[in-house]
DNA sequence: TATTTACTTGACTAAAATACTAGGGTATGT
DNA sequence: ACATACCCTAGTATTTTAGTCAAGTAAATA
């Protein structure tokens, strides 16, 4: 798991879509001018969220973006994934190259704390995030 | 928090101080050629380790690092953070330019997770990973 | 005291990743 | 037609990472 202020922008602009969704298509120029991101950028990170399933498009005047999915349906982590990649956090891709104990003990370490962070992020999906917002 | 492999080479250097730590002072060179990591760039690391109290360095012949804590006094979040200073996940330092619910929102997400993942590397010591070793 | 070992420090650098920008498209509604 | 808004590929500036180089200082031992 990888967290950058990629994913992050990603977080903010798929909410800032699920809140005026309900408007019909949201352009990429309104959710730039409201969060203050480049539209290029954002460009890039619709693409992916595209690519994931997260979101349709509808070309033309009046188009923009919708989601593809309920609210209830889209985790925070599905949208990091979508636009970060996930690396391996491991020195060692699969088990080769663990040459002593130490080494492959820490994998473990890591690979835990990777699950730890997914499992956090899985947990939340932008309901969520909406819900805490009318509090 | 931040991780990368920095992180990780500290932790895994420390592991194996712990592990030779009752052998007297553990120089740089033989962690250098156990673990495969670089004398000059654990220089660094244990430079850092030590201005945050981890270890205490001998000089001279035979001298070396040794723990200045018990193992069960060392959390891998100590570990991380000496060498890799935290950051802010967040765009606004404090409050400051948070416009609009939605950054504020996602800002305390980042808080959240940031909080989650210290709290899970706070709970794991050492010791734990020593005892963990020989099971 | 000479010598060797090993820590100490700071500046420097190559490579990779990140966070963008530029500049073309292509589909679609009016 | 024409404007809107998505689509796509490159490129690039900046930052971070990972690691090197060089010139020390302190301490033990012969």
């Amino acid at each position: 798991m990888k967290m950058t202020t990629k994913g992050r922008y990603a977080v903010t602009a798929m909410l800032d879509l699920a809140l005026h969704d309900s408007d019909g298509p949201v352009s990429l120029a309104e959710i730039s001018q409201r969060q203050e991101i480049s539209l290029t950028y954002l460009e890039q990170l619709f693409s992916k969220l595209k690519r994931h399933g997260l979101i349709e498009s509808a070309r033309g005047p009046g188009g923009g973006y919708r989601l593809a999915l309920s609210t209830d349906d889209i985790s925070i982590a599905k949208i990091v994934f979508s636009v970060d990649e996930p690396i391996d956090v491991t020195r060692c891709g699969g088990q080769q190259n663990c040459q002593g104990d130490e080494r492959c003990l820490t994998h473990d370490l890591w690979m835990e704390l990777n699950r730890h962070v997914s499992d956090f992020l899985n947990g939340i999906t932008l309901a969520d995030l909406m819900q805490r917002n009318n509090v």
